[in-house]
DNA sequence: TCAATTTCACTAGCCAGGCTAGAAACACCA
DNA sequence: TGGTGTTTCTAGCCTGGCTAGTGAAATTGA
């Protein structure tokens, strides 16, 4: 099926696209992904506080503390007090960092955007429900917590099935 | 645009199955990378050696040394004799490891080829050939290594691109 | 044929980046 | 006002990466 194997293709790609990405900025993933989810509230209009920032990116607090004193340090986030809670903090990044985000992503976005404008008119719907009906088979509870007993289950097929990888 | 909101939408989803996934067979994102990717190579009929699988995950061979010891403590993989060359080794994922993929990713599987095939055949080739050209975006060398001078550059355009995040 | 080079997995030891536990400051509600 | 929950932060631990270097086997080339 092409389309499945398409979407691997972009799945690997997505992947390597942020390897790529935190080698030429030379930071680890998890502070990229800070970085682009901050400016992308900001650009939203919203501001970004620490546990905002630990939630999205699935680490804890104590973590993001190191994580903004990581991306302080290398003067691409800064703190800066929070107008109506003052126990907390609101993040913002630096026009360095935009700048740097920007120079890295603009030209992405821009083809991003025409790719998709590429696709015939009648077909949108139908690549867009793909799409979201694909996130929502990710989404279930498929992946179960507890797998149950599981022992002596049935052996390996032994090929067939080749779309796990 | 409601496909990229669609394939952002994807992405998220694709990051939090990982996550649970691991979360749930409490191993690191890593690991369950590994083990897919031995699962999915042996169904295919090929062998893997610890090599290609560093490369695969985008570390060094010496980690992947310490990661099989991980996983064959787990009983998830297995060292085996390569049969043509003696300085190395074939791994293989036990039964064990193919029951406990399978139980929690097979009922996924499943669902993604009713979705795949629920799309109708005239809007196959655009949505393979849309995700064909987004993987190609994310590989292209817009992600530049070296990003120039960058300083002082335009100041946060302030809002409007929010595809960003 | 056999010496030099390359490639393989592995060991040893380092360090970044997660984690938990706990503390101080503050918000909020009865 | 007092109690409770929430916020960020500090201190210290541990996993899972890394580099450097090893011995064995494959490969190359004179």
């Amino acid at each position: 099926m092409r389309i499945l194997r398409a979407l691997r293709r972009f799945r690997v790609a997505d992947r390597d696209m942020r390897r790529r990405m935190s080698e030429g900025m030379d930071m680890n993933a998890t502070d990229v992904d800070a970085l682009r989810f901050v400016i992308a509230r900001q650009g939203a209009g919203e501001t970004v506080t620490p546990r905002a920032l630990a939630t999205h990116l699935g680490i804890s607090t104590a973590s993001t503390t190191k994580l903004l004193d990581r991306l302080g340090r290398s003067g691409h986030l800064r703190r800066e007090p929070h107008p109506r809670d003052r126990r907390s903090v609101v993040v913002v990044a630096t026009d360095h960092a935009h700048a740097e985000v920007r120079a890295r992503l603009s030209r992405m976005h821009r083809r991003m955007m025409e790719v998709a404008q590429a696709v015939p008119e009648a077909s949108r719907p139908d690549v867009a429900r793909f799409l979201e009906e694909m996130a929502e088979c990710l989404s279930a509870e498929d992946t179960l917590e507890d797998a149950g007993p599981l022992t002596a289950a049935p052996p390996p097929p032994d090929g067939s099935d080749e779309p796990i990888g």
